[in-house]
DNA sequence: CATGAATGAGGCTTCATTCAT
DNA sequence: TATGAATGAAGCCTCATTCAT
């Protein structure tokens, strides 16, 4: 999970190169992700990368790691205790949660192909365990919802945790219909993924969420 | 999309081979996927394959366009005028989807993939057709039922839309999680995606759409 | 050279397949034309050709020697005998020749490409023969016209014979240059490789003509 | 036109890896010279072909440039204005062009190739353009002389420079057939491709513009 | 005489990774 | 710490030729 070499590195040359190494994964495949076209775009040998990294899954996980920590720094503020409707709560996550889209568009997109896209046997193992993870944590809070009786008990807790989960990673495919945005030009031009127009986007995101609420409560 | 040289060969051998490339698209990407490991798999020459499909690509769009209708074959026999209620006409869509899967584990593989996960650039151009003409399919749908009062008029028709579609592709990531099935293992040794329990599975689609139908009407 | 198998065919059979072959050979080197190529013009069967012929090379030197043959039945009308002027023969050659050019615009090609610019090593044995005899043949026209007084018998016979081989084989090069005739377009579409102005196209023949006469005599 | 990573090499492995690209482009076609030949007989791994340079067509560009340079090293010292007479300038010419011959073998034939005999599409465009170039230059050269008096203005000066540039590219296949010289065998051994005997050879030449100039003034 | 599926060697090219400098 | 040349396996695809029908 990246060597000492790379955290010695100053701040800029490791933002550099964060930047073009999610901007080849963000669109390829893990497998079809190449090292040489990194180097190549930031006209560094081939050899630092080994030096920073021991291999392309290494490379990978970092970059998964250093994405997830720029979302969570997006949405650790908005803590359930702090709303009275869970589906506030919701929608004020997903406030923040388009934020980062918005203002990382490179990490929205790698996150979005890792957690929505990505089957390549390399890093499936990584995934799975990342998607329990991310399953039981929706799940205890559903338990809590329940208990609190924002959800309706009659329904399986992970059923609804599918639910829940699948909707909220599809979001991203909603918004790229809806307002036709075209992904790869975007993440080409290191442009914000949708645009920009996010007022709109809201209203989609909150109609969206209005069906979830209608169907879990 | 395939050339006579295929359609010539004998049903037997054409079945073999399409189980063979089946099991290597259904476990691979576009791109990841190895021409060479299916032939070494079927034990003929490589040349063969070129005979058979212009490229790569002919011989992805060959194996996609048999999945369709194979699954087609299990569908068309369910008519929506033959239903009084919406929801029963589509659980029973779905008790159909779930046989084919049953029956067909790696075409319902493949497809689960060519929907929901390929991003390939070679192949992207045909799944926007075929997605935008899927997605235009569910609105007409849906704006019928719209008019029948099945539908909330209040929402608008294509998250609706994006809605069912999503979760209706899902499904199979919710069978998977929920009867811990790992798909790959499955897949090699050829047998059925969820292991057989077909009724337990039943019971969690009936959950879904249950939340589907609460979300829409 | 060619099995009894081919000359049994119809006399149309083995018009249309001359044709096929005419036309990849003229088109490209001897290694690079396709077989496949020729097969999938004619719609038949790619193992008729080995029923035909040895191999590509058996099929091209029979082809070469049928486009001998055709161009010898445009020029061996033309006797030196009957001509008092030496270069008026050679002129009167020329227009013959330019017939056949414009008449037959796949075996002047082929012929061209033949006589100039192949140099495949599978044909290259063959092609070295061939020009040792057509050598000879200019040689002993030269040794009798300076004989007759009509060329200079101070320069050597063969620097003179070269001089003229290499002077008629290349006035496809000329015209093409001077009319900006694109001949491999003219192939593909079978039309005459001069595009029929064969008024402006005798001129400059004369002129080169006259260039060599002035040098030669 | 070649990477850094070529130029970076050692002028030991630079020339030995030209020598070798040399044999087989100036044996073969462009389509039919292989590179996995050049890297068996160099005994490198194949890969760094792609590392040196783009592609096989880059490749070529590398050493067409490269050959013309070496010819260029050789003919640049003759200058029109220190002869007085315009035949002596142009043997002064071909008694260089000789010598490079005679010392750079491989180059030699490769130009012979290129300029002479090539005629895969993939080159052509590249042939074309530089063809054309030529061609201005020997009119230019041309018109010159008219002025001076040298050349004849009855002739048109596009059908003399043809007849120049043929004579001036086909020696090479004058003293092939002279001095019966097999290239092919001669460039296998490293051998001079016209045997050493250079002075009956510049007899010839010397022969073979005195035709010319009798043809032109 | 015709067919066309099967072959397998060979073509060019890409790529992650290593290692000596 | 950085470099970048070297590697070689693997990728897709083409092609002349064979052979059983």
């Amino acid at each position: 999970m990246s060597k000492t070499t790379f955290t010695n590195l100053s701040s800029e040359k490791q933002e550099r190169f964060i930047q073009a190494a999610l901007t080849e994964f963000a669109a390829n495949d893990f497998q079809s992700a190449s090292i040489t076209a990194i180097v190549k775009e930031l006209g560094i040998a081939k050899g630092s990368v080994y030096q920073y990294f021991d291999d392309k899954l290494d490379l990978w996980l970092y970059l998964k790691k250093h994405c997830e920590q720029v979302k969570l720094s997006y949405i650790k503020s908005i803590k359930r205790s702090e709303y009275s409707d869970f589906w506030k709560f919701y929608r004020a996550m997903y406030a923040n949660g388009i934020n980062f889209d918005l203002e990382n568009p490179l990490c929205s997109q790698f996150l979005y192909r890792v957690g929505f896209k990505e089957m390549s046997p390399q890093v499936m193992p990584h995934l799975n365990t990342w998607k329990k993870q991310a399953n039981a944590m929706f799940c205890q809070l559903i338990e809590a919802e329940k208990k609190a009786g924002t959800f309706n008990k009659k329904n399986s807790t992970d059923v609804m945790a599918h639910f829940m989960v699948t909707m909220s990673m599809s979001i991203a495919e909603l918004l790229q219909k809806k307002y036709k945005v075209d992904f790869e030009k975007n993440i080409k031009k290191g442009k914000p993924l949708f645009g920009g127009n996010s007022k709109e986007l809201m209203k989609a995101v909150d109609e969206l969420i209005g069906l979830l609420e209608k169907a879990l409560k």
